[in-house]
DNA sequence: CATGAATGAGCATTCATTCAT
DNA sequence: GATGAATGAATGCTCATTCAT
């Protein structure tokens, strides 16, 4: 499913081949730029990396959110991709899919801009639908998972996005690889902890809904470390 | 401990009373705007909410990084302390002792920022040593639960501070109670997951100086959303 | 010879005609501004009086060294100018020549800042190359005019340029009538010692290559004396 | 004569040894500090450099108008010794004591901060008192030399007070050694230029009080061209 | 459609100056 | 008398955004 490139249903009436070539490189750039910078990268450098002028970025995008906003469903696509995907499997093997669902996230870190709790927000009527989605898949994987006696009976869909928001943030001043490692090692260590005969009680978990509904209009995020200097 | 009045050692001849005040003030507002605005806050909207004029925040931090060396700095001393509290009850129950370093971490979560790995970065010696203190007393809280085969023997410092630099960073959108409790079950499981009898192998740690060594010079770091409109 | 507009062989390629037309009203405003103001003078300042945003002149000129050195470049070019018209008429009248040099800079003095040695500096290849050509067009004219006996023997185009470079600077404080004559007089009297049959001996001239190879990182100048209060 | 600690008359009722000391120590560095950074030289920069606080400055010279006031006088003071010992000589040796005299002004130029025409302003009377005092006496020298024949008789004191001010500015960008040879070989055309049979005629000088009149409250003068980057 | 250019507004930083110790 | 500290006000510079080509 190509994310960027939503289905003839949207409003837009087909861009001429170079427009939609530059509209992908805006958002590939911004992509990076969000995860390195911050979403409050400066645009003109997004469209800098882009090679694009920052005017036709303005074209496709009338201001920043519009931009972020986009980031993030792409981002949420490729999540329910993979929750899909596990909820197929769900069936003869749900620890499988659960694990296979978390790593594949891992491993799209670099391209998924903080989806999730703790990403940048959006009100938009579609990051609801494909939230609302990604939380039904995981909870078809979980049911199974836990009618089969796999995992705990207190672990929720909500458990799993947030551990996937959590893991799928920049560890800056890492290398690609050590950071890797460092989040693999959790996740493995999570799942584990997804065993049956748990020893410890977990605060009851808020619904969805609950959480869902603070995705909209919300405060501001963290910012980036400056390194060595903001500017 | 006070973690941002360091011992008489210190250079500067001891501040002022009113001198003092402002300090730590300015130290309190940087250390919530950096949660909630990024550490790429304003700097005057950090001096008014410590009350100060701007031209006062200069005189105690020379630039913003010298204001995030410091927030980072004390944040480190709060988890040293945490740290080495866990290694004086290891030796009875080291297991309780982890618990309690991991939540009391998610406790003070508002007022840390972005300690550890994952962390505004400064190559400040004295940095690097609290982190090497704070490896050293996890390392001595694992060996002690490791020698009672409380935990799994695969586990590393490295790991927890990992997952103390990921639950410590903000969950903007979400209410504070919210993400308490989302966080507070993600450490349970991830506790539960340090349990001995692993189904599955992790990769292997990175070692403590290998870690360490990148916390120098490092790569810029993630930003805020900018729910609304950053600017 | 238009001066700020170097020929095609420019990077630039080529201003749309309101962008040329700031551009030169910006560079305008700096030769002025920095002639009554000094060279620290307040860069929105100088926007304003080009009639301009500040914003368009940081376009033209990304920082202060960019505009200085570029208005240098034209005063560099205006006294190239002087100095080849001057060789041309070298070989018939070099006394007159000379003259008419020297009293054509005076007369322009307005509109140059600080050229030659004694301004502000640049280690733009350029400038360095103007300064040569200079060099060697003034040289020329010494030299025909020592063949006739016009001129002592001991003079150096050296010379010519430091004087140059003193009596170009403004003299605040005295209407302009009144600096011209007095520059004028001064000038006038520099002349007359040109003349052979010397009564006294020079300290030895430094080469022209002595002279340039200062012009690059070099050390501050002289400043405004803020007649009334300077902020 | 001790320049900057007139004598009894002044309204000072006799400072502190210690008081005196800092106060000489911030003019003494101020002359350096305007020379280098310009009269604009930042206050606490010279306070620096004279190892006091800000404050003392302060409790000295109420702003930098009168620290500026100050060093001008001083540099007066120097001045007018400098001509009442050329007057001294004149009878016996005028051409002499005016080549003294120049030169003398060129050998303490590190020490002199633009005195006389084209120096910062003051419409301290102390000033006009001893400019008048300075135009006095080289008159008397140059009334000597026109008796013997020894200088042309349209030179007036004015060309020698405007050359002090052209040549006692710095150069910068230029070695010391190197800027005191090309003024000092300035210097030297310029007496030369001053012998009788002149070849060429000068415009009509202005009379002292003309000069003297603009130095009052006068516009700005020029400034610091910021070598590498101004700050 | 795409771009160069212009603008206004925000934020960082510095400095003169005053105050309290 | 001297100093550390605080402040207000400039100024430099950057960025989002809009306009004209």
């Amino acid at each position: 499913m190509t994310a960027s490139t939503p289905p003839g249903k949207s409003l837009r009436p087909r861009l001429r081949a170079d427009a939609a070539r530059n509209r992908a490189q805006v958002l590939a750039a911004a992509r990076t730029a969000f995860r390195e910078l911050g979403t409050a990268a400066p645009l003109d450098e997004i469209a800098r990396r882009a090679g694009v002028n920052i005017a036709t970025l303005y074209r496709r995008f009338p201001d920043r959110d519009a931009l972020i906003a986009q980031v993030v469903l792409d981002g949420f696509a490729v999540v329910l991709d993979a929750a899909r995907t596990a909820a197929q499997t769900a069936r003869t093997d749900p620890l499988g899919a659960l694990e296979t669902f978390m790593l594949s996230l891992v491993d799209n870190r670099e391209t998924l801009v903080l989806p999730l709790i703790g990403g940048p927000v959006t009100n938009d009527p579609q990051a609801r639908d494909l939230q609302r989605q990604i939380a039904a898949a995981l909870e078809e994987v979980l049911s199974a998972a836990r009618a089969r006696g796999a995992v705990r009976p207190d672990v929720a869909a909500v458990d799993l996005i947030t551990t996937a928001a959590l893991v799928c943030r920049p560890l800056p001043h890492l290398p690609q690889q050590q950071a890797a490692t460092l989040v693999t090692r959790h996740v493995g260590i999570f799942l584990d902890g997804l065993r049956p005969n748990t020893t410890r009680q977990l605060p009851t978990a808020p619904t969805h809904e609950e959480v869902a509904v603070h995705l909209a209009p919300g405060p501001p995020e963290e910012a980036p470390p400056s390194a060595a200097s903001d500017r």
